[in-house]
Formats: structure tokens, C-alpha cells, sequence
DNA sequence: GACCAGGTGAATA
DNA sequence: TATTCACATGGT
């Protein structure tokens, strides 16, 4: 067991898991267990920092994207002059865009799509239950996240079963892809726009599910995903008026280039955090 | 019942 | 190219 120790003013576990790049987290004693492919940390705060203990330390201390300044992503948001950019990035600046696990982002995200991150939370945590390999952390137990090659073995059924609905057949479809030699870590070599094309022509993946997956998990920062808080944000809060979700898109990452990625989760938890009850 | 949730695929014009 | 509609499920 070790421990990463990060000053909390840019890192703040709670903002960054509940801002809706993943969901596989569960609060535990002062703080979350957080779950990626077949791993787990336990985060908590601790005064003015946050606290990391796994097993697993580089892997970690990658996917909390340790290795990078966000008081610039803050400063950049805040250097537009748009009030709501300021207050957002504000209450967002201690969220970390995570370096998630590719297979995982896909398949979440796709399930995502028309769905409510409750029961999202619910459905991925059904596959991994049944399709997952048991693990141990301490005293706790836990399961994986299925393999593509796992999840391409079962029916559509049985996705149908689990409560995916009508993407039962993009899962499968997907994961079926995927075993028979569509790779995710070489398609990384692509240019965003390029890497864009390349998973849309997955069946169940459009725009907004390939943007979710390019930033989380192909890090590209460059891309701006937009599903309805986003564009009710944008009609709200800038005045536009275009009705495509692609110009919506364009709109912003024609303005914030390479700060898109982590501005929309400031503006995403700022608008869902604002409008819950 | 209607409407919504981190939308997409297919049909149509 | 752009618009429209059906699609499972569960919550309000």
C-alpha cells in the first residue's frame, strides 16, 4: 500500500468524480473507492489535502492526471471575460480530467447515451457484478470491469437482461467489433478529428458519445462533448441559437482550442450541480 | 399519463 | 445535407 499525497486547492476528490466522466466510485469511510479496469484506490481529503492509497501508485497517479498544472485550465477559463465561465471554473477548478481506461470509457459511454447517471452507475455496476473478475482490496471486494472479449461471449439478451435497453446490441456489437481486431490503442496515433470518424463508425457511438470518449479516454482536450445540460447551458447562458449539437460543439471548441475539454466539465458540473434538487 | 436522462440509427425529403 | 422518429428503462 501506498500513498499519493496532493496538495486539495487543484484536486478535489469529490469534484472530480461527481462532475460525470465516470461511474465507478462509491463513498467509503472519509472519502470514495474509486475503481478503473481491474483496479481500486481509496481518496479521501485530508485538511488541505488529498489523499490517494492504492496497490497500484504510477497507475494512479496517472489517471488523476497528477503530472499536469490545472491553475492554468482555471486561469484560461477565467480569460474570457464571461461571468459564468469565471464562476463555474471556480467551483470546478479542483476537478482533474481523469486518464481513464479506453475499453471502459467506450462501453460506459455508449450505455450512457439517452440515460441518467443513476442508473448508469446501476447498469455498469451490473456488468462488472456478473461479467467482472472478483478482486480484493483490504478487507473489501470488488469486480472488474469486463473485457471486450468477455462481454463479446454473452447474448443480447443477457445485456437486455442487465437493464441496457435498446443498446444491448450496440454493446455487443462493439465488443464483437473489438474481438475481432478493431484496436483502441492504435487508433491513438489519430489526430482528434480523425480519431472522431474512427469511433463513430462504432455501432452506438455518435457525436456526443465519441467527444466523451476522446476526452475521457484519449485525453484529447481538444474535444467538447454536448448532451442536453450542455446545450441548455449554451441557449441560457450564451445566447446561441443553433439547434445542430455538432455547431454547438464547434461553437466552443473554436473558442476554448485546447481547454475545451476541461471547460465543458466545469460548465457540465456547474450547470447539473446548480439544477439539482 | 407526460417528460426527462451525458443520443443514436434509420428513414425520409 | 437536414429533419424526424423510435428506441428500453426508471425516476419525477
Amino acid at each position: 500500500m501506498e500513498k499519493i499525497i496532493v496538495n486539495s486547492k487543484y484536486f478535489n476528490i469529490r469534484d472530480t468524480l461527481e462532475c460525470g466522466q465516470i461511474f465507478r466510485f462509491t463513498p467509503f469511510e472519509k472519502g470514495y473507492l474509486v475503481f478503473s479496469r481491474d483496479k481500486v484506490c481509496y481518496a479521501y481529503t485530508e485538511g488541505e489535502f488529498t489523499v490517494i492509497e492504492t496497490d497500484d501508485y504510477d497507475y494512479f497517479y496517472n489517471f488523476f492526471d497528477l503530472d499536469r498544472d490545472y491553475s492554468e485550465c482555471v486561469k484560461n477559463a477565467s480569460s474570457f471575460g464571461v461571468s459564468v465561465l469565471e464562476t463555474a471554473s471556480q467551483m470546478g477548478r479542483g476537478i482533474r480530467i481523469l486518464n481513464q481506461d479506453r475499453e471502459e470509457a467506450l462501453f460506459s459511454f455508449i450505455i450512457s447515451q439517452n440515460n441518467n447517471i443513476p442508473r448508469i452507475k446501476t447498469i455498469i455496476e451490473r456488468l462488472c457484478v456478473s461479467l467482472g473478475d472478483k478482486k480484493q482490496f483490504g478487507k473489501i471486494s470488488y469486480y472488474s470491469f469486463p473485457s471486450a472479449l468477455k462481454l463479446a461471449e454473452k447474448s443480447k439478451d443477457f445485456f437486455a437482461s442487465l437493464g441496457l435497453g435498446y443498446r444491448d446490441t450496440y454493446l455487443l456489437e462493439t465488443a464483437r467489433k473489438i474481438k475481432d481486431g478493431f484496436n483502441l490503442d492504435k487508433i491513438n496515433a489519430l489526430d482528434t478529428p480523425s480519431l472522431r470518424k474512427t469511433l463513430i463508425g462504432l455501432k452506438g457511438v455518435g457525436e456526443k458519445v465519441a467527444d466523451c470518449v476522446t476526452l475521457f479516454g484519449f485525453h484529447r482536450f481538444d474535444s467538447f462533448p454536448v448532451d442536453t445540460w450542455i446545450y441548455k447551458l449554451y441557449r441560457e447562458n450564451f445566447g446561441g441559437t443553433e439547434t445542430d449539437r455538432k455547431k454547438v460543439s464547434k461553437f466552443f471548441t473554436d473558442k476554448f482550442k485546447n481547454y475545451s475539454g476541461i471547460i465543458q466539465q466545469y460548465l457540465f458540473y456547474y450547470k447539473r450541480t446548480l439544477e439539482e434538487k
